[in-house]
DNA sequence: TTTGAAAAACTTATTAC
DNA sequence: GTAATAAGTTTTTCAAA
């Protein structure tokens, strides 16, 4: 099963706007509610969304890549929050805890596709204060392999091309 | 804020039946509609539900300590899917992930207290053929601290007791 | 706070385009 | 895939306890 154009607009919208109404999705993404609600029917029927709560299925989504990284930042007044937030904001990052112990950060990131896990870890040096990072990809997840959120951290963008679309939705010449 | 027994039953019942429906949430629990309707609302006034999806504020649900844990287990036919499967199903557990590399798994849990944490240990080690683990507390999340379905990883006594309740849901003598 | 019943709102099915 | 409408369900409100 592979999602396009309008399927990821009706997910995106679910996650930002924190509803499963046929009706706010439309008034978000202007699709019209009849559309959605086949849409969203299709996608429960093939797995994608998982119950009445719309979690993800992370493998059919296309954000199928886990990667569980340490993050070891250097010392500097009030740099936890500052790194903290950076890290969040970077694009496929689900989760950042900040930890006891020397490893400082712990981030955990679902992405597409393997290439763009050299983009994610440019990003995580780029952030000012961090020293050094390690990172180890997961095979199996064997619970917690299913979010509701996961589309508020991607762009449009990005999901399309893991489904090979451009952004119109077509297949790129 | 506190919850008391009425509603952890309720986010209990939303995190079984994966749904939000008042309707079906009833079926479940007995719980009148307009009594599970007036619970809900008073919730996300509280933040405990954070929006539309329901999803949990983990701090306010009373499951605030995180806990990731590295767990090396030793190398048998067929052991890797055995002890993910035990390890998905302790008490607390939220996230296993079996990596590639030296650390074999990573898992997440979500606990009430700290005095939870010695009996987590221990329900690791006790698995067949773990050899070690390692565990570190997370000091704050900056991403990732809210959940649709932790409520399924413990039993009712579990979150009642960490709200200073019974099963009954009165305070204990 | 709880509740049952009534009112309001929404979703789903249907039809045609 | 879209649009409009009708039918069916559901949620939400409300007043009383």
């Amino acid at each position: 099963m592979s999602l396009d154009a309008l399927d990821v607009r009706i997910l995106r919208s679910i996650a930002m706007k924190e509803t499963t109404s046929p009706e706010q999705i439309y008034q978000e993404t202007d699709i019209p509610k009849s559309t959605v609600h086949y849409r969203i029917e299709n996608m429960k029927k093939q797995g994608v969304i998982k119950n009445g709560l719309f979690e993800i299925d992370l493998q059919k989504a296309g954000l199928g890549l886990t990667v569980i990284s340490e993050v070891l930042a250097e010392f500097s007044e009030g740099y936890q929050k500052k790194v903290g937030k950076a890290l969040s904001e970077i694009e496929g990052v689900t989760d950042v805890h900040f930890t006891m112990g020397d490893t400082d950060f712990i981030v955990i990131s679902r992405l597409p596709s393997r290439a763009m896990v050299e983009k994610l870890i440019e990003e995580f040096e780029a952030i000012d204060g961090i020293q050094r990072t390690s990172s180890k990809f997961v095979i199996t997840s064997y619970k917690g392999d299913e979010s509701v959120g996961v589309f508020r951290d991607y762009s449009e963008q990005t999901i399309l091309r893991s489904h090979g679309l451009d952004e119109t939705g077509d297949a790129p010449e």
